[in-house]
DNA sequence: CGCGGTGTTGAGACCTGTCAAGACGTGTGG
DNA sequence: CCACACGTCTTGACAGGTCTCAACACCGCG
């Protein structure tokens, strides 16, 4: 199941036949989450890293006030807490929100890269890289943009990156998010996300029906979204 | 100058001496740069990084709008850019917020640092996961709080990054902002920014004048800012 | 001395939040 | 097979934080 990890890498850069046997020996083992656990607590002393194989996690901040916000989305092939090889501790929970299968990476695995593969490590400092661009698209979100087009935004950021893992096709995909969960990413209230998306619906944008995103008219969502994938780096090249 | 940057290192982990001298040897040549210029343009190929030694920059991404959200404010001894090093081009732009001194680092040096020096590229992953890391504690401020906590946080952040290079003392730094430029980073309008500042200062938390902020009530400004300073990640160890 | 950038203030509008109630659906236990 | 419970979704009325627009004050600089 680790081949959407190499999809996904393998949308930015060659990956040699050795590269993926050193890959594909990085893993450990491999663990199941049910859905709705916190996997990763934020502090807590690591000495492994985990790639989501699949279902889908996310990151998360607390606040005192007991609210929580999603930092990102993750979905399979994704490598949730690499950063946490070099930070040694996160400043955030890694939680499950469907069911999920994980990699367990051992971090003297990946030291073992730094020494060894230089090609490898700019690889996943890349994909760090990536995630913090991700990280980045959502900050102006947040910070300048309205809830239609945060919304709109996020659904067109997720169909590509579901695409790239093969886990969407005819701009439709499944989607395992509560309106609750929703309303975390894009710094809102549920009610109002349950009423931003009637409105995309009722704009003929998209139908969110039975845990399914389908994306009705993926122009005008873009439009709405001022959607430019650049951010997330889909282009095959050294690196 | 260069030495605000080895402190900001230094901060997380001990660097050699002979490590200093290969971080000094990075540089190429050194460049100034007037206030609000765009240094560094998004989607520009780049063949090199650039370290911030003196002055305030920082990346902005520009909407459709014509508006613009900044996603990090960078001071002296940061690695602005550095993250291009893998990505090859950077989804938002660079831009000087006052007159800024920046040591350019071409990209194949950088590359020579993932063949031969683990560490410092271990160093360098870490430093651009940093990076991540205050983004992310940015999203959550965007995402779940007001005007007031998200203000107060922001210069709660300055004091501690500005304190590790040296830059601030007795809880007060020089601080360079227009109050539309604080409006693009918290993702506010320059009026609301003003309303705010007042209250801060009325609640006898802060005073911003002649260009300084000067922190009266650090205790209860960090109350307001539920501000923890973990996320930035200062402790020396082993990375 | 006038100009442009910056900061300040007021009034009203609007987007999103709050609170509360009810509908719907699914799984469980009797 | 039904009753119930619980999570999720939906809706309405109202409140409130932030925005918009506009005008004016201040100040350094040419």
């Amino acid at each position: 199941m680790i081949e959407r990890h190499l999809m996904k890498l393998r949308a930015r850069d060659d990956i040699s036949a050795e590269e993926e046997r050193v890959i594909r020996g990085l893993v450990s083992h491999m663990v199941t989450v049910p859905a709705d656990r916190t996997f990763v607590r934020a502090g807590e002393e690591l000495k492994e890293s985990t790639l989501l194989l699949d279902g889908w996690m996310a990151r998360a901040k607390d606040l005192p006030t007991g609210e929580r916000q999603i930092a990102e989305i993750h979905v399979a092939g994704d490598f949730m807490d690499l950063h946490g090889f070099t930070l040694k501790r996160l400043d955030h929970d890694v939680v499950s929100i469907s069911q999920s299968t994980l990699a367990i990476v051992p971090h003297e695995r990946v030291k073992d890269l730094t020494e060894r593969y230089p090609h490898l490590v700019r690889m996943y400092w890349f994909m760090t890289n990536i995630d913090a661009a991700i990280q980045r698209e959502s900050t102006v979100s947040l910070g300048r943009r309205d809830a239609l087009s945060r919304m709109a935004q996020l659904f067109c950021e997720l169909l590509v990156r579901l695409e790239t893992v093969g886990l969407a096709s005819d701009n439709r995909y499944a989607f395992p998010l509560t309106q609750a969960e929703v309303a975390e990413c894009l710094g809102l209230t549920p009610v109002h996300v349950n009423r931003t998306l009637q409105e995309l619906r009722r704009m003929n944008l998209i139908e969110v029906r039975d845990w399914h995103v389908d994306i009705l008219d993926l122009e005008r969502l873009t439009d709405v979204a001022q959607f430019d994938p650049a951010y997330l780096y889909l282009e095959k090249r050294e690196r």
